[in-house]
DNA sequence: GTTGAAAGACTTTAATT
DNA sequence: AATTAAAGTCTTTCAAC
């Protein structure tokens, strides 16, 4: 499931990563080579498993969401598939790891105002204990592997 | 902050959600409006902030990260300021949090192996003590908040 | 705020090296 | 694998509603 790249394909992703919506043609100037040259490169990557897709990046606090908040949740005992569901089918949950350890998941979860994080942490009172820490900053906001 | 979405608005983002390459020419027919309307959407959704950019998804897997984790990050008296910046400048680490309580710094790392474990935590030694835990699966693989 | 139409720009194909 | 050139397609502009 590795792949090789070359210095080319790095600055393929390296412009993706800036602005996955550049042109082709800018990129192929950008690279210094033609256009279908990047359009073969880009498939490849794609074919590859590399580059899996396009995604939008939108801004949670312009959504209305103050606040981040990062929950450890502990399963009870018995109940952890039934808690992975419970946080998949949770959309404020917009990310969670299963993982090794005392807690078995760790989520990310978007919350308007802090009136609602009990709420939301009692839909899981009968699954799991949880710790939550609300979010102060982000000194690393979700960047790519170095290619 | 905060901005009103629209059927539309809401339309087109789940659209580049799914395909943040799509021809605007391809999401107007989707959308039931004309081309000219989709972009001058777009342009006043990244205008408001809610659309921040697009990015490329990179699979972590494919480039021979075969391991991820999350590592929390408890500051030693004196040295947060220190660690933050080391955090930064460390590229495995691809997301970190500032959070609330005992833990100061929540991080995500990818590694190519086990053995990167050790030799990577022992680079913040003098400014942390930190808590391990792999990641076995993803069930929730970061995805954006309803619109 | 949206549309249709035209001009301009980009992408894709296919022959070639 | 990469390139050029031409055909095809998409994007942008703008006058009109």
């Amino acid at each position: 499931m590795e792949t090789a790249l070359d210095d080319l394909d790095r600055t393929i992703l390296t412009a993706l990563a800036g602005d996955a919506r550049i042109s082709w043609k800018d990129l192929a100037i950008e690279a210094g080579v033609s256009s279908p040259t990047i359009r073969d490169r880009v498939r490849r990557l794609q074919d590859t498993g590399v580059v899996q897709g396009f995604a939008v990046k939108v801004s949670p606090a312009a959504l209305g969401y103050a606040l981040e908040a990062v929950v450890r949740f502990k399963p009870l005992p018995g109940k952890q598939h039934i808690l992975e569901q419970q946080i998949q089918n949770t959309d404020r949950v917009v990310q969670c790891d299963k993982v090794t350890g005392e807690d078995g998941f760790v989520a990310r979860v978007l919350l308007r105002d802090i009136g609602e994080l009990d709420p939301l942490l009692e839909t899981f009172g009968r699954m799991a204990t949880t710790n939550t820490s609300i979010v102060k900053s982000s000194p690393v906001r979700m960047r790519p592997p170095t290619f």
